[in-house]
DNA sequence: TATAATTGACTGACTGGTCAGTTTAACCAG
DNA sequence: CTGGTTAAACTGACCAGTCAGTCAATTATA
């Protein structure tokens, strides 16, 4: 019925690319509607075709790259390793994937600094660090229920993993030749399952 | 021998003050120099008499904001508490800083996305974590060096107790209503603590 | 009276977004 | 197969608004 085969898909996708490479080299702000034109090989008049406007472009990049093949790591759950392994498992896997995250950072961090003034960009971000906290929790507790961890609350001790993680990006920002973050977040896990087993 | 007195230091001031009020609530992009001119009580001609530019302030601004009075605790290394407890406090007063510095938290990721694109933010900000972490690992080395920590590597701790800090404000952005940030910091830290002192 | 400080109307470069016009691909009638 | 028809896809010159930065004129102070 349509007179021609519907690239839309295709050409979204194909300015999301470049939008996304050149809002990580230049900047969001600092990005012009003409370099993700030519960037994507397209007219700016086809970016409008395809998207309302600038920001219209950067909202959806956020939900493309927050919803990134974050490792579906339930299957976890019904693992029989015991919980110390399994977190170690869940540690190096969200390792990998914050790896693959990295050179994103410099547009994550103009992300954030949108999140606080755009509740839909907050709530995405949300999203994301529950999904991943939510399947930690669960982890925890279930080494609580096999007594191999100390009893206590399983949600600060959620919240402790969860803030390593973070926090090793941040310190890995601030000095990427001094942190290894795979190895950083192995060795602060650790310390820190020590203390969940500890009964001192 | 001048006519006037100089008011300069003051003025400055006064447009540092006005641009951190209206960076941290519009951002930096969306700040208009009229907008700094109003906050500031003066008009934009003035602001221009005392900065060269926009650039130049909010280059200020990260020098300001990142020597905010961290509280000088070198004091901490030579009170006679155990280590245990000088680290609480240690994590205690950063918490406290911190918490100070959370109402301009939009801005500094703002000026963590520059970070990238700018050696000299940059090296400001990493000035500010250096300044943190040696007294942090000082600290745990003394606590080592007393029998009180299981021997290891008092970085590999710095690292685990300085990515738990800047990770629960990581956590507390995306949940502020959830998280404590002085609370989850000491429970966080309190877990760490065990694992430094297990035997297991 | 000299000079520092201050003002705000103005300028001009810049850029997000528009749109009239063009090209392309699918389809169809002869 | 071919020329014609349609609408989607695409183009880039252009426009209107914006805003950092300027500067001639003015005011305040020693």
């Amino acid at each position: 019925m349509s007179p021609k085969q519907d690239v839309s898909d295709e050409r979204k996708s194909q300015i999301l690319d470049a939008a996304l490479e050149t809002f990580t080299e230049k900047g969001f702000h600092k990005t012009r509607m003409s370099d993700i034109a030519e960037t994507s090989g397209l007219s700016k008049g086809s970016l409008y075709w395809y998207f309302d406007s600038k920001d219209a472009i950067i909202l959806k990049l956020i939900d493309r790259v927050f919803e990134f093949e974050i490792k579906d790591l339930t299957a976890l759950l019904t693992d029989d390793h015991s919980a110390e392994e399994r977190l170690y498992i869940y540690t190096e896997r969200g390792g990998q994937d914050i790896i693959k995250m990295l050179k994103w950072m410099p547009l994550i961090y103009d992300f954030l600094a949108l999140a606080y003034r755009q509740e839909t960009i907050k709530k995405t971000i949300q999203r994301y660090y529950k999904k991943n906290l939510d399947l930690l929790v669960t982890l925890i507790q279930q080494g609580i229920d096999a007594g191999e961890f100390l009893p206590g609350s399983a949600l600060e001790a959620t919240y402790a993993i969860g803030s390593i993680i973070e926090g090793t990006v941040m310190l890995w920002l601030y000095d990427p030749e001094q942190i290894d973050i795979q190895d950083h977040i192995k060795s602060s896990t650790s310390l820190l399952l020590k203390g969940l087993k500890s009964s001192n």
